[in-house]
DNA sequence: CGATACATGTAAGAAGTTACATGATTGT
DNA sequence: ACAATCATGTAACTTCTTACATGTATCG
């Protein structure tokens, strides 16, 4: 028996869904102009390399386009065949910066520090130290918030099980890399920012 | 048809696709039988969070019973609704060892040290620590690799951008945590390894 | 000549998310 | 009375993977 469907069947007028991969290829067509060959190409040789399928880049280039947040330009690449090369839209650059200017929420980090870090790795396009700073500082307080819960986990694991322990504690360590590389960021953030109103200054 | 080939290996002959949410609920319901709600729970508590979700978990139990890997045992729960207990079958075993017994390969680490991770953790239900100190040892040179790899592209990318380069250091600090872990995981097994032995000896 | 790099795609499906539905029991 | 916890599920959707198809150009 079917269920009568009452409510949500009208959620067409915003066709502003983004996904991750979507904002990573965004952020790589504003840095330089590319074909989904050469995108593809960061993603096999970086440590993107999360989304490297052609099944999986292909179509987001196409729904990017789709929604007019990049736009095409067919050329003929080494190849005989016609090579789509694309470019960043006035819309796309406001999508990506709306994106960039979003500080990261504890559910996003708790669901995803590498999509924090891919996010971060953008943010030089917003020209904005502070906002950077503001941004790890927000990150390392919910990872430091993270490694304390599972310092309380780990105490109730105790001569559980030993490799059950040694997975743990490789996960703290993880934890306390990302914490220290944040509290190194800032400050690198703080100097360079300092160096610069200086240099205003003089 | 696009699935008809020869996948090298034969191993169960039957259709046993596990999934990596599949296994690691094999691996909760060996340690202790659970009903799903428990199991989401643990997932939801610990930093196995990445499969918590209602609808990723029960439709993965029903498959798991349809491959006859864990049994359900349906008592009543503390609600009036029936609650099923399930508990890890033979074959269900046979399957979780089969897993576990893998070496892990390179692309498999590449693609996930989370998945490494999550089957290093269930590796006490093999009671080898030869296979275990192997297993690290497999899994520390591939980071190792990776991390090499990784600073390669570091010095690519010197002066590019700040934000990319800190993202950069960030997953390079990573990687070295992973190293260092698996180097003193290493060491613990040994350690135990020869404490046993003398133990035997004695 | 064969392999590899360039360049784009499709078809089929596995797997997970979100959001809802159901319903009893226990606590406030 | 209302909320939370226990307990199980479904429907619709999005996303990515796997595996293939199609070509040219170039290098050894």
């Amino acid at each position: 028996m079917p269920r009568a469907s009452k409510k949500k069947s009208s959620v067409g007028a915003e066709p502003s869904s983004v996904s991750t991969l979507g904002y990573a290829l965004l952020g790589l067509v504003q840095m330089s102009p590319a074909n989904g060959y050469q995108l593809r190409r960061v993603f096999v040789d970086t440590p993107m390399a999360r989304y490297s399928s052609p099944g999986a880049v292909y179509p987001a280039l196409r729904k990017l386009k789709a929604q007019g947040l990049i736009v095409a330009d067919v050329t003929l690449g080494k190849t005989g065949r016609p090579a789509e090369h694309y470019q960043i839209s006035r819309p796309g650059r406001a999508t990506l910066r709306a994106w960039l200017r979003r500080l990261p929420e504890e559910a996003e980090i708790r669901g995803s520090l590498d999509a924090m870090l891919l996010r971060f790795s953008y943010l030089d396009l917003l020209d904005d130290p502070a906002f950077s700073i503001q941004f790890l500082t927000v990150f390392r307080d919910v990872v430091r918030a993270m490694s304390q819960q599972l310092e309380g986990i780990q105490a109730a694991m105790r001569d559980r099980s030993l490799h059950g322990r040694l997975a743990l504690d490789c996960g703290q360590a993880n934890l306390q890399t990302y914490v220290d590389w944040a509290t190194r960021a800032i400050a690198e953030l703080r100097t360079r920012q300092s160096r610069e109103s200086s240099r205003g200054d003089a």
